[in-house]
DNA sequence: CTTGCCCACTCGTCTATACGAGTATGCCTG
DNA sequence: CAGGCATACTCGTATAGACGAGTGGGCAAG
């Protein structure tokens, strides 16, 4: 069935240096982005491909296996190949930790989520406390154990974020930090009632390949990568008193910095 | 030859239901995550797996292939397949454009790479009169043409970025700005000196995975995301004077922004 | 000793085939 | 009509084989 209309796709070129799957990866990825199918459109089926440019199926699915690396198209068993339709990202805005957000009493996720009209859900949560890693230690100031709050967040049911945040036992020990919700304002309204007025964060950020346990934890289609942010909170006094650990699905995210020119 | 000493790699699961060649890229991810083939180093030949694992040679390929798309690994056509070693990365801090950092007269790039004693490269300079895109002409308030300045950054050889700035007409033509040197400070000191004081800067970041051109201008490994930033420069009436559009190989960046906790 | 060739080993590409398993549809049965 | 099953279509996994092409070492000829 399904002819596979002619024109949709041309032929190949046999005197091409260009590998056949590259060819027809090449040609699939031009119709896709010129919009010849379009987001969540499935794609003609390998049987399809086979009988149009006479390869063998092995050649059609190496074709396939360059544009999911490519994150452009995912394949579901027994239904089709499909074109990756691009969800809508989420906008974080550098000063989404400004105190004046924090007065609110809802975590930045909530409100943020809220107010574009997703549906957020925080997930998995655990506090406990542990040996803080090689890292973790000096960016903390060499601290043997730490309290390590992690937790992973959904928008509309798809987990999109996990992440840990580390603070020095002295600090966190006992107080409403080490329950599993902090309250109103998050870690941050509390550590400043305890008595740390935050004066700066340090953001690290990273993107590359996710590990197969980010793979299933975010549940990430292949060909998409991971943005990792390492965020650092410092007192007034200039030291830090939390790290936070975020790896998050680089297609559910637009990270903005704004920054002085002085 | 190389036997593939025993106790390197296991033996697989048949009753798991984790197929095969996902049972080999495990054991392989595992063997180099615990240091046992080490960066740089050649992995066992698919002939030499094929041999140990007792099957076919494709199904060696699929786990190579894995492998690849993580990042892991990469092959050599007549040499093998090594584990993929980790650049050096080049650390970007967020106060970079300082009026402070211009008064030295050389690029960002150049000065940083200098510190840490790479041997920095601009390349494939391009600078034109062009129709702005539809995002272009939005960031930069609805100007229908602007000047282009394209460029590639290479470290020790190697492409690392590829940049291009976008500038409204009205303010660049017939400066130096429309010259392929912009002189010392870049273009940012000849926007001030052109009565555009800088107010601040906005940027976007995102992660990908590289378009085919990417792949060819950044020379990427299969498996390396890129960083896409967008960076919009302000006067102080407001005014967006520049966009800078930037793709960058992943493994070669770390981003690093400091932020008011007020 | 040097040059050049051959060969062994490596991965790259492609074919052909087989069976398994998830999905959807429609028909058949109750 | 409702439920269940058969079937066709989908991708997933795996085998076996073939030829090509890049690399590097060793051997032979000059």
């Amino acid at each position: 069935m399904s002819p596979l209309s002619s024109g949709l796709l041309g032929d190949l070129d046999p005197t091409s240096d260009r590998a056949v799957f590259r060819q027809i990866a090449d040609q699939l990825r031009e119709a896709i982005d010129r919009g010849r199918f379009r987001e969540g459109e499935k794609l003609p089926s390998e049987a399809d491909l086979v009988e149009h440019y006479g390869v063998s199926r092995m050649t059609v699915r190496n074709s396939f296996s360059i544009l999911q690396g490519e994150g452009l198209v995912h394949a579901e068993h027994g239904k089709g190949v499909f074109v990756r339709p691009r969800p809508p990202v989420r906008r974080l805005a550098s000063d989404r930790f400004a105190r004046r957000h924090r007065e609110q009493g809802k975590s930045a996720f909530i409100v943020e989520a809220d107010t574009v009209g997703s549906h957020p859900q925080v997930d998995s949560l655990e506090v406990k406390e542990e040996k803080a890693s090689q890292d973790i230690s000096t960016r903390l100031g060499s601290v043997r154990r730490v309290l390590a709050r992690r937790r992973r967040y959904l928008l509309d049911g798809r987990p999109v974020e996990f992440a840990t945040s580390y603070l020095p036992l002295d600090i966190a020990r006992g107080t409403q930090i080490a329950e599993p919700n902090p309250g109103p304002g998050g870690i941050y309204a509390r550590l400043e009632e305890l008595g740390h007025r935050l004066d700066h964060f340090e953001e690290e950020i990273r993107a590359r390949m996710p590990s197969p346990a980010e793979v299933k934890t975010l549940r990430l289609a292949s060909g998409v990568p991971v943005i990792h942010l390492i965020r650092t909170a410092f007192d007034t006094e200039g030291r830090a008193v939390e790290v936070c650990d975020t790896v998050m699905a680089a297609d559910a995210y637009v990270l903005s910095y704004q920054l002085p020119a002085t």
